[in-house]
DNA sequence: TGAGTTCCGGAACAAGGTGTTCGTTTATGT
DNA sequence: ACATAAACGAACACCTTGTTCCGGAACTCA
């Protein structure tokens, strides 16, 4: 499944019915939340018949995937353009989203992933935000790179966390908390020794 | 909304009630998915009446986020513990994480989010894991912490993109990438340094 | 133990979403 | 121009949601 999408047939018709969807969907999952849209709003809002969708697609996931490949095959590409250095995909993607940003935020955005695991982000955010300012003197540093430091390293534990339960916890809860601080800990020192004075 | 759970209600029916129904719906997660879970799925295996079910939640959401409360005590209560050390949270929270498993994989696991971000973290991961492979002497490193260091590092990436395109993107993509690569540069170099010759 | 309160069960309901079918009409590629 | 393939649209059976009602049961507290 989710294999392709075709934007090339050679019939016309088809070419606009699925750009008609897609972008109907983004609106709609920017306007509403992607739980809230129904493949009924799709329709009426690309303006095509109920039969005519399900012909193209299964489902409202399968909508997304099609416009997800634009942005695999860009990552692929900026890697290997660059053999042998780290990451080199970073700049390039994130100059990337910010052109397509409303598609992004309506294929990754908040509102299309699960509310318990923003609140438990948003949580942790704040204990590591706390954590980070007791560590700097007082009325050190300018918020904004403190803040991104932050989303990163929360980012990066619950990501940990959710690989971990997802899996066969094989791993003791010692060798992921080295692997998290491993990672993480050398960055946030680096950072947090530049604070000015 | 989503202000306590009230186990601990003078009633009796009311506790009996509420522990079926997340168990309930943890169990049903687990087995379909969060998505594929209806109430109707819920009132039957807690074996309770409809009626019943609205009258204590106003949705799944809501019975999660009951859930959910234990978790983010914990987290206080650790951070608040050992004041003025850093990321004191992550170890007994990891700890704790493995007796909770079950509970914490229908919460935050990949079944409770976007297939549409899972999707996009599996091709990152595996972009990320060829860079890291390249920089390694042949049949370098154990596989395993590197992995967990791929994911360490995808979440990072994801979280701070989230973050960006959620808000009104003031960053510029060249600040958002030094932000990346400030935090998990540090920690990646110093894995791969003490990589066996 | 009893009195009074609170909760549960179960059926029924309207409203709305889903996914499929089928015959007709319209657009397309060669 | 013609054969083909796609779109339309109405109708459909089915499921989910959230609400209402009331008789009967379970509970708390004294």
């Amino acid at each position: 499944m989710y294999e392709y999408d075709c934007l090339n047939t050679p019939d016309r018709r088809v070419r606009r019915t699925r750009q008609a969807i897609q972008r109907a969907l983004v609106e709609l999952i920017l306007e509403k939340g992607y739980d809230a849209v129904t493949v009924t709003d799709v329709i009426d809002r690309a303006d095509i018949g109920r039969s005519t969708f399900y012909a193209h697609y299964t489902s409202k996931q399968e909508v997304l995937f099609g416009n997800l490949d634009r942005f695999t095959e860009f990552l692929r590409a900026e890697s290997e353009a660059s053999p042998g250095k780290l990451f080199a995909f970073s700049l390039p993607m994130f100059q990337h989203i910010q052109e397509q940003r409303t598609l992004l935020r309506a294929l990754i955005g908040r509102r299309s992933g699960s509310p318990v695991v923003a609140h438990s982000e948003k949580v942790l955010a704040g204990i590591v935000r706390g954590e980070l300012l007791a560590y700097l003197p007082d009325g050190g540093h300018p918020p904004r790179p403190l803040d991104l430091m932050v989303t990163g390293i929360v980012g990066a534990f619950m990501a940990l966390v959710r690989e971990w339960v997802e899996g066969d916890l094989t791993e003791t809860p010692e060798v992921m908390n080295d692997a998290f601080l491993a990672l993480v800990l050398p960055g946030v020192e680096a950072l947090l020794a530049q604070a000015p004075g």
